[in-house]
Formats: structure tokens, C-alpha cells, sequence
RNA sequence: GGGCGAUUAGCUCAGGUGGUUAGAGCGCAUCCCUGAUAAGGAUGAGGUCCCAGGUUCGAGUCCUGGAUCGCCCA
């Protein structure tokens, strides 16, 4: 009654994994693996929302296990780990999806559409892909609760989000202000610098030297990029620190910087003086454009450099930061000749109805025309664009929205100091910094599809008042609000509330940044204040949160900035940067490129499990990824087949009928043999590692420990052990391997879970849980293991040497051309005595992996060895400084035998090194050995093998009857035996090979489960199958049957 | 222009606190094993550790400068 299922080969894994997957969704495991840790210490868990109105693509796959290993393994831990899944619904993403396919463009086409229709377009679109994102979810076995999800759209969200704005306006956080701000002329829209930040494009714009005539030949020359800026120039801004210089062109006069006339005039420029800033400032100039009025004189500000350009800055107020704050300063206006869609209005005639960046030729033209320009270049940089539709963004003056995030700015880096950042240099680099320049954020946008600002201004005092909830919207309303409410636009825009002052006020037309909807969302996935004084109880802050390295500016920052503002502590206490998913090439991936490896491609062929390996272990998680099929495969082969192999392997020879089963009793741990405790031992340390790192967000340092361990069990656990599992004479024996590698596999498997889970628990199921019903039926709902105590590193390293060992004997047999096959009578092992002590009871394993009779050590300096020695510089450095190279000279010089009879003997070496007389210990000496004359041999360091090559004639039939062994194992598999199968066996052959089937008959028979071996020419009994063949170019005749 | 990161074998990557001969996988070559077999394994070739200085008895590792690539910001 073994119990055992049996297992297929690692071909079948997809299937495997979907046997997997349907054993969750019957079980109910996952939500099982939640509940049962209901009421233990919480593990916060955020999940930062994706826009499902797009497919999945693999860098949301890389994500997305991420965010999956560390709940997982925290539940194993014990702890309660809610996971909530999330959508982000909002913002122009879907809004533009919805013009695409209406066939619309631009808020005017919108407005005429109908925002009410619009919006629920925008609804429909944002849950298109959802299926699809579940079903990739649920398939790469990412345990996030969907049926729960928050979505930011929703009302309740809506409502917490108008809660929190409330909250920091009515705490005086939030003002109106006219700003220069980024802003894209198509969307109609001002974007959040960290917008901004995500649409930076090498781009080549015209850029001209301009004069502004002062008179008197004397012109200021102005270089400048946006040309199309010039008709709204209101000053010319001069570094008050710099000195400028007159230089003579021709018939005129130009004023420059003098640090940069070189640059712009060549070196050979004439100069004809030089001022200090003070002498021009106040001068006025005629403008490039004489269309706007404006006072056109030359101010002093810090902000321009002396880097490009001339060091003199035109000015137009209206689009720039710094020109704004330089008119401020000045008191300069602000005229603004350009709408809102980015298109000349008839103040410039000129250029009248042109979208300025198409305009910027027009103007150039004309400026040649009149003699105003020195020169024209192109100019490469890189400038800003809109992150969805690619229209170059204007620096523009307009009224909007920000939260007063620089009173803060201080407290969130206090805040960010405490946070765990994986990796460590993000918090005080990237994100640092970044907060170190915080500016206010700005919070609204002119767009349609998201969060309504809660702000109602009055028509008759003009204040603005908060609404932080719906009872109190009802409440305040002066028409009736619908139960149903959705707090969308347009319906919003239509409830007028009333003002303390009598009057009457309407919604403000902004929509808030979708970034403010995501980091919202540990208090309005919760519905907070709304469910009760305890809502967020266990829920805040966040252990985790996890995504690529492009959210520092984004969801990073405005989960803390609202963390910060609203509950003045960090919403998170870990953070794991994830980088970018590049092709083979390291190129980006891009559907244009073509080299988009879809997620889907890589599951179906690979697996889920190897998909979730390669990424765990590849690299460090925030380097980028350079992805494809290729490299999933080969981590596929290289971790999971060979864990696939060692599992089938166990179970093979455990479902045999005389095999063996979890229940079965077996030797204590200190009685068995060395390599099981060494097996046992190489298991807890790996638990032990593979814990910590776990524990300090490091799965690559813990999957590559896994990969050790199971390297370890395949290649030389289960190598050298294989015939204990099938040999039946030493019943203790084989239980003593069956326990121990069953042992190894179950731990494994629990250490592999939060890594593949697939895997793991197919794995679990058949070692464990079909015989064992009070286990846990998977291996999601065990506990994570603790090392059992085994540790023995002096068992370890002794292992390691004897791997040492074996691998030089190896080497010294291709050496010699001596096939493995061939029994030889020694193998002779020169090493240090303590390392001869240590491998004395391994050494039967080294014989047998070596085939060689016997294994002899020589640690004795004299005759079968040579010793050398060098210095150890490890110890001896630092006691000699500069006199090391002295004492490397000396000990190079030693009777290196001398010395060593002596160190063995307990003794310490003294030598004298410039006259100053230096006591040398064992551990201050390296030995180098090697057998003499007469060997073939390997060494590496320490260790030397030489392996005895006589061939004696006692030893060429032994090898004889193995090479036979070989050849009847091969016919029973050609005829399709099981491995069990007992024969009947007869062999004919050649002199010599009868003669080694006389001297090895009985251990031939019990090697191929012979009953009855019989030799000679006729064969008696009908063969089932017979083979004719050659062993050492001499005939032989194989013929078998059923016995 | 600034910030951050990277650069180690043909490829993908490891290499606490400086210390003997810089490692692994893939690929390649040559082989072995055949009771893990639609598998497995070994040995070997392959390296100016991006460059140049510096600190040190000793630098892949620390410092300075530079190059190239990537991300972010102006």
C-alpha cells in the first residue's frame, strides 16, 4: 500500500501546472492559506494598481511575482496576509483609448460628444482587458484576491479620496495658483512632473542667436531654443556675478558673456571691452517681435549660467518657471499670445491660428529678414513630451491646483530614512534626491475621466469649500442627490451647495491626477474614515510594496507624500525596486521593434514556475532584464528538471513493491551513514540561509542557495547513492537513503513554494500528503521548516574534499586515458594529515566514485611526496607589512620538508627575514603536494590524487565483467524490462570474456537480477530477446528471458 | 549640464569586511556513464576583471579622473 502517484516525465510540466492550478481552485487553497492565519500578527501587503485597459505583458509578470514570493512566505511564517487585488481606473490612458475608438480627438470633439456618454465609455474600456489580466494572474499563480478588488472608480474609493482632499484643504495644504507648468496643447491638460518625467525624447529644435538692439550698434545677443517664445519676450535676464563683453562683429556690436565669447564667436573674436553685469542692467533693448508692450529691459537673475548659450536669457513670463518668477520679481506682466490648444492667436499675426512649435520657422524667417539673427543651429536635446500621445509639451501659465508638499518636504525625508529600500542606495539616491527638490504637486487636471475635485467655489464671495464626504454633499446641496450618486462627471458638476455666505457655489471643472487616486489607496481600498474608528487597523502602513524602478517618481512618491500629509507616517516599511524587461539584445521591448516576448508565449512553453525561477534568480531585481525564451529554458533545465529528476527518481524506486513509504521506520539520524547525515546537514544550513535572505527581500541569494542544494542531492547525493535505494540486502540501509532524500525533497519543496509554487506543491501532494491525512493538503498551508539541528561543518568540509578528490581523479584518469569503467587497485591521496584524518571515513566513497580497490593517504613528507610551501598572506600580511615580500622570499627558500616534518610533529618554524627572527605555525603555511613518479596524476592545492595505473590481469576481467554488466543492462532495456524484472539469463563469447564471467558469475547475476546464468553455445531456452555483439573487439552473444 | 546605477570568459551572471591560482551556467571541444535513461555526468580550452593614475607589502574589491551604456532629472 505505497500510495504513491506515479510521476511523468519533466516534459509534462505544463500540464502539471494546471493539474496544480485546478487542485487550488477546488481546494479553495488560497483562500484557505489566508484564513487559517486569521488573527496572527498582520503582514501588510499593498498592491500597487495596474490600468487593465491593456493586455499584460511580461514586465507585469516580473512584478507580479514579486509581489507573490513574500506574502507567501510570510504566511508560511505564520503571519495574516491579506491581499487585496487593485485597479487603477482613472486618467488619460483611458481616455484617449475612448477618443481612439470614437474617433475623436481633443477636448472640444469630447465637450461636443458628451462627457456623460463619454465617461461611461471610459468605464466600459477600463475593465476590457480584465479578464485577461485574471486569468494571467491566476496562471503564473500570483495570489491576490480579484473577487475584493478596490477599484479606483468606484464610489466608495471616490469618496475616501474626497475625504483625504478635504482634509488638506480644509488644513490650508491646498492652493490655486497661476504657474508655468508642463503642459500638452492635445490633451488640454497640465502634467505632474513625474508626468513629465516619463516622456523625455532626443528631439532637434531650431535654435537662434538673437540680437535686441540697445541702440547705437549695440545689440544684446540672446540664444534660445523655443523661438516661438520671442513674441511674448518681456526682459532680458543677466547673471548679476558675470562679467559681459562687447565683441565686434562687423559693423556691429554684441554683448555676451565674456567667459563664453570663444564658444560662440571663435577664439580669434575681438573684444572691445568688458562691464560688470551691473553697468547693463536696467538698459532697455527693442524686442525681437514689436507686437506685445512691455518694458523689454535687462534684469539681474541668479538662475542664468554661464553653460550655453551668451549669458543672456530672454524672458517671456508665460513660458517658463524661471521667467515667471523672474517677472515677479520685476514686476513684469505675464502676456500670453497662445491658447489653450497651443495655437497663435491674433496678437501675432503674423503666425496667427500655427501651432507654435510649426511656427517656429515662420518666426525665424522673419527675424532673419529684418537682421535680427546672428546665427542658426540645430539643436539635439532631449525635451519633454506627453507620456500618452507624444505632442511636446509647452511650459505654460495657468491656474491649477497643488498640495503644499514642500511644507513637508523635510518630514518625508525623515520618513524615507526608516524605509528598508531594496536596493539599499535607492533611498538616499534616486529617491533621495529626488525628494530633496520636491515641489509642490500638482494635483488638478482639465480632463474628464477621474476623481472630481471636491472644491466648490462661490459665484457671489468667490471662497472655495471642501466636500470631504457625500452625507455631507447631501447635506450642503441645494438640489436633491440621488441615493445612487455617481460622483463622476458631469453629474458632480451639476449639485451647486451652498456657501456659508448665502451664495451659491459650483464645482471647480478639475479632476484630480490619477497619481493622488494611487496613493490614495491604503486608506480608500478600506474605505476609510467611512468603516469605522478601526478601519485601518493592521492595514497601515505597508511591509511591502513592490514594483519597477520607474515608480520612485510615481507610486512611490505619492503613496508617501499622502502618507506623509494625511497620517505623518511612511506608508511602507519595505520597498523592492524591480528594473525593466529588455529584449536578448538589451534593447527595449516595444511592439514597434517587433521584440515583444508576450507573456503568454514563455507560460505555454516553459511553464509558470520556470518563468517565476528565471526571475527571482537571474540577477539582482532591479537590473534590467535581458529576456527571452532561451535563457526561461535554460533555468528551467538547469534548476527545475534536475529538482523534477531527484523527486521522479525517489518516487521510482519508493513505489517499487518492496520500496518504501513515509511511515516506514528507519534509522535515528546519528546511525546513518555519512553521506546521509552530510545530506541532512548541507539541508539545514540551506534552510537557515534560505530564510535570511527571504527575510532581508534577497530571493536571488535564496533561490541560488536552493540551486546549491539541489545540486548537491542530484550530483552527488543521489550519484553516489543510487544503489542503496534498489538494493535490498541491508533493509536499514535503503530505509536509512529513502528517509533521508524524502526528508531533503519535503523541506525542499516548502523552501521552493514562494518560488514555484507549482512545482512545490505537486511535489508536497505525492511525498506527503497522499500519505499522510492529518498533513497539510498542500504546501501552502504548511509551516515554513526550521533547520532540524544537523549542522556538522566538519562533515561539510570534509565532503567538499572529497568532492575535491574525486574531481581530481577524474581529471588524472582522462589523463591517462583510463576509462572509468576499469577497476584500478589504488588511488593515493597527498594531502595535509588533518585533511587525511577528515577524508578517512569517506573514502570508500571516493573509491567507488573513482573505481578504484583501495585509497591510500600520504601526508608524511618524505618519499611518495613533494611538499612546497608558500606564505599565507591572509595571516602573514598583516604581521609583516612591508616586510612580506621579504618573508615570501624566505619561505620559498625553506627546506619545505624539513619544515613540514616539523609542523606535523606540533613544532613552529622560525626564520629570519632581514635580521629579525619570525616564529612560523601551521595555519602561516600553505603546502602544495603531490605524489611522486609512478602515478597518473592531478592536484589543486592542497589536495594531489595519483591513481596506480598497472592494469593487472586479475583487474582487466573485473572491468571485463562491468563492460558486460553494461551490456546486458542495455538489452534488458531493449526489451523492454521493467527495472524489477527478474531473467534467466545465457552468454556465449570469447575465451576471455568466458573466463571473466567465471570469475565474477554470481555478482553479474545479482547486478542484472539474474535467477539463472548459464555460458556456452547452445542457448536453453527460447530467448526473448538476444543480442550479438562486441566487447574489447571480441564477439559476444547476449540472450535473456522472463524468469 | 547634474544625479543614480552598470561595465568580470563568446553569451548570461556570481564574486562579505583588500590576501594563495578570479568562479558558475550556457555554448564549444574531448570524453564518460547506462538501474534517474524522452535522462545524467566529467575533463578541457576560453579572462588586459572598461581605461589611466593613486593608496597599500598586496587592488576585481578602496580613492581620484576619464570612457562607454542605461535610467532619472534639468
Amino acid at each position: 500500500m505505497s500510495g504513491w502517484k506515479p510521476v511523468g516525465p519533466a516534459s509534462g510540466w505544463t500540464s502539471m501546472e494546471e493539474r496544480v492550478l485546478a487542485r487550488w481552485r477546488e481546494g479553495d487553497v488560497f483562500r484557505r492559506s489566508v484564513e487559517m492565519r486569521r488573527g496572527a500578527d498582520p503582514y501588510v501587503f499593498y498592491e500597487g494598481p495596474p490600468t487593465a485597459n491593456g493586455r499584460p505583458g511580461s514586465h507585469h509578470v516580473l512584478s507580479r511575482v514579486f509581489k507573490d514570493i513574500f506574502p507567501r512566505f510570510h504566511t508560511m511564517r505564520g503571519r495574516y496576509v491579506e491581499r487585496k487585488a487593485g485597479w487603477d481606473c482613472h486618467g488619460l490612458p483611458v481616455e484617449l483609448e475612448v477618443e481612439k475608438q470614437l474617433g475623436i480627438s481633443g477636448k472640444p470633439e469630447i465637450e461636443a460628444f458628451g462627457i456623460a456618454e463619454f465617461n461611461a465609455r471610459c468605464r466600459e474600456s477600463v475593465g476590457e482587458y480584465l479578464d485577461e489580466w485574471e486569468r494571467l494572474t491566476e496562471r503564473i499563480g500570483f495570489w491576490v484576491d480579484t473577487s475584493e478588488a478596490y477599484r479606483t472608480m468606484d464610489t466608495d474609493y471616490v469618496e475616501s479620496v474626497w475625504w483625504s482632499l478635504a482634509t488638506l484643504f480644509d488644513a490650508g495644504r491646498v492652493y490655486e495658483s497661476d504657474k508655468v507648468v508642463p503642459y500638452c496643447p492635445r490633451c488640454g491638460t497640465a502634467l505632474s512632473s513625474h508626468e513629465v518625467a516619463q516622456g523625455y525624447k532626443d528631439v532637434t529644435d531650431p535654435s537662434i542667436y538673437v540680437k535686441f538692439p540697445t541702440g547705437d550698434g549695440l545689440s544684446l545677443l540672446v540664444w534660445t531654443t523655443t523661438p516661438w517664445t520671442l513674441p511674448a519676450n518681456q526682459a532680458a535676464a543677466i547673471n548679476p556675478s558675470v562679467d559681459y563683453a562687447v565683441v565686434v562683429a562687423g559693423d556691429e556690436r554684441l554683448v555676451m558673456a565674456e567667459a563664453l565669447v570663444p564658444a560662440v564667436m571663435g577664439d580669434d573674436a575681438v573684444i572691445e571691452r568688458v562691464m560688470p553685469a551691473s553697468e547693463l542692467a536696467g538698459m532697455e533693448y527693442a524686442p525681437p517681435f514689436d507686437l506685445i508692450p512691455g518694458r523689454h529691459v535687462v534684469v539681474m537673475s541668479d538662475f542664468v549660467t554661464t553653460e550655453d548659450g551668451t549669458g543672456i536669457v530672454h524672458i517671456a513670463p508665460a513660458f517658463g518657471e524661471d521667467d515667471m518668477g523672474a517677472a515677479r520679481e520685476h514686476g513684469l506682466d505675464a502676456p500670453n499670445p497662445v491658447d489653450r490648444q497651443g495655437l497663435f492667436s491674433a496678437t501675432v499675426p503674423l503666425a496667427e491660428g500655427q501651432f507654435v512649435k510649426d511656427a517656429d520657422r515662420l518666426l525665424i524667417d522673419d527675424l532673419t529678414t529684418r537682421g535680427r539673427v546672428l546665427r542658426e543651429k540645430p539643436y539635439e536635446h532631449s525635451y519633454p513630451h506627453c507620456w500618452r500621445c507624444s505632442t511636446p509639451l509647452l511650459y505654460y501659465a495657468k491656474p491649477s491646483w497643488y498640495i503644499r508638499t514642500t511644507e513637508v518636504r523635510d518630514r518625508m525625508l525623515e520618513l524615507n530614512a526608516s524605509v528598508g529600500w531594496h536596493p539599499e542606495h535607492v533611498r538616499d539616491g534616486r529617491f533621495g534626491r529626488w525628494l530633496e527638490g520636491n515641489i509642490d504637486w500638482a494635483i488638478s487636471r482639465e480632463r474628464y475621466w477621474g476623481t472630481p475635485l471636491p472644491f466648490w467655489r462661490c459665484g457671489d464671495c468667490n471662497e472655495v469649500t471642501a466636500i470631504g464626504s457625500f452625507a455631507q454633499l447631501r447635506e450642503r446641496a441645494t438640489v436633491e442627490v440621488p441615493d445612487d450618486l455617481d460622483p463622476h462627471r458631469p453629474w458632480v458638476d451639476d449639485i451647486p451647495v451652498r456657501c456659508p455666505c448665502g451664495g451659491t457655489a459650483h464645482r471647480v471643472p478639475e479632476v484630480a491626477d490619477v497619481w493622488f487616486d494611487s496613493g490614495a489607496m491604503p486608506f480608500a481600498q478600506h474605505h476609510h474614515p467611512f468603516g469605522g474608528p478601526d478601519d485601518l487597523s493592521g492595514r497601515f502602513p505597508a511591509d511591502f510594496v513592490c514594483e519597477a524602478l520607474d515608480q520612485t517618481r510615481g507610486w512611490f512618491y505619492s503613496l508617501l507624500a499622502e502618507g506623509t500629509l494625511l497620517f505623518d507616517e511612511a506608508p511602507y516599511r519595505n520597498v523592492v525596486c524591480l528594473g525593466l524587461i529588455l529584449d536578448a539584445d538589451g534593447q527595449k521591448m516595444s511592439k514597434s521593434k517587433g521584440n515583444v516576448v508576450e507573456p503568454w508565449t514563455v507560460i505555454d512553453h516553459a511553464g509558470a514556475d520556470a518563468f517565476r525561477w528565471y526571475l527571482f534568480t537571474a540577477q539582482s531585481p532591479w537590473e534590467s532584464f535581458r529576456f527571452s525564451l532561451d535563457v526561461v529554458d535554460e533555468t528551467r533545465r538547469r534548476f527545475l528538471f534536475t529538482l523534477w529528476n531527484t523527486y521522479a527518481f525517489l518516487v521510482t524506486y519508493a513505489s517499487l513493491p518492496d520500496g518504501w513509504s513515509p511511515g516506514d521506520a528507519s534509522p535515528p539520524v546519528d546511525e546513518r551513514p555519512a553521506m546521509d547525515r552530510w545530506a541532512l546537514s548541507r539541508l539545514d544550513a540551506t534552510v537557515e540561509h534560505v530564510t535570511a535572505r527571504l527575510v532581508d527581500y534577497d530571493p536571488t541569494a535564496a533561490g541560488r542557495a536552493l540551486e546549491d542544494l539541489v545540486d548537491d542531492l542530484s550530483n552527488w547525493y543521489v550519484r553516489t547513492s543510487r544503489r542503496r535505494f534498489w538494493r535490498s540486502d541491508d533493509r536499514a540501509d535503503t530505509a536509512a537513503a529513502f528517509a533521508t532524500l524524502h526528508e531533503c525533497l519535503t523541506t525542499i519543496a516548502l523552501l521552493v513554494a514562494p518560488f514555484c509554487p507549482f512545482v512545490a506543491d505537486e511535489m508536497w501532494d505525492n511525498l506527503v500528503a497522499v500519505h499522510d491525512s492529518s498533513a497539510a493538503p498542500s504546501v501552502h498551508l504548511a509551516d515554513w521548516p526550521a533547520p532540524g539541528g544537523r549542522r556538522d561543518e566538519d562533515l561539510e568540509q570534509a565532503m567538499a574534499a572529497a568532492m575535491e578528490a574525486t574531481t581530481l581523479g577524474r581529471s588524472a584518469r582522462k589523463e591517462a586515458k583510463l576509462k572509468v569503467r576499469q577497476p584500478l587497485a589504488e588511488a593515493v591521496i597527498a594531502c595535509p594529515p588533518a585533511t587525511a584524518r577528515a577524508l578517512e571515513g569517506l573514502s570508500g566513497i571516493v573509491a567507488e566514485e573513482l573505481n578504484v580497490r583501495a585509497v591510500r593517504f600520504v601526508t608524511d613528507a618524505g618519499g611518495l611526496v613533494e611538499v612546497s610551501l608558500k606564505p599565507n598572506y591572509r595571516t602573514l600580511g598583516p604581521r609583516m607589512g612591508k616586510e612580506m615580500p621579504a618573508m615570501a622570499q624566505t619561505v620559498a627558500a625553506l627546506d619545505a620538508t624539513a619544515a613540514v616534518t616539523a609542523l606535523d610533529a606540533g613544532q613552529s618554524v622560525t626564520v629570519s627575514v632581514n635580521g629579525v627572527e619570525q616564529v612560523l605555525h601551521d595555519e602561516d603555511l600553505l603546502r602544495e603536494v603531490r605524489p611522486t613518479e609512478g602515478y597518473a596524476v592531478a592536484e589543486g592545492g592542497a589536495l594531489a590524487v595519483g591513481l596506480a595505473t598497472d592494469i593487472t590481469p586479475e583487474l582487466e576481467m573485473e572491468g571485463l565483467a562491468r563492460d558486460l554488466v553494461r551490456a546486458i543492462q542495455t538489452a534488458r532495456r531493449a526489451a523492454d524490462l521493467k527495472v524489477e524484472d527478474r531473467i534467466v539469463l545465457h552468454l556465449d563469447g570469447s575465451a576471455r570474456i568466458r573466463e571473466a564471467i567465471d570469475a565474477h558469475r554470481e555478482w553479474i547475476a545479482g547486478e542484472v537480477l539474474a535467477t539463472d546464468l548459464t555460458v556456452g553455445h547452445g542457448v536453453p531456452f527460447t530467448p526473448l530477446h538476444r543480442e550479438d555483439g562486441e566487447l574489447d573487439a571480441e564477439p559476444v552473444a547476449i540472450s535473456l528471458s522472463l524468469a
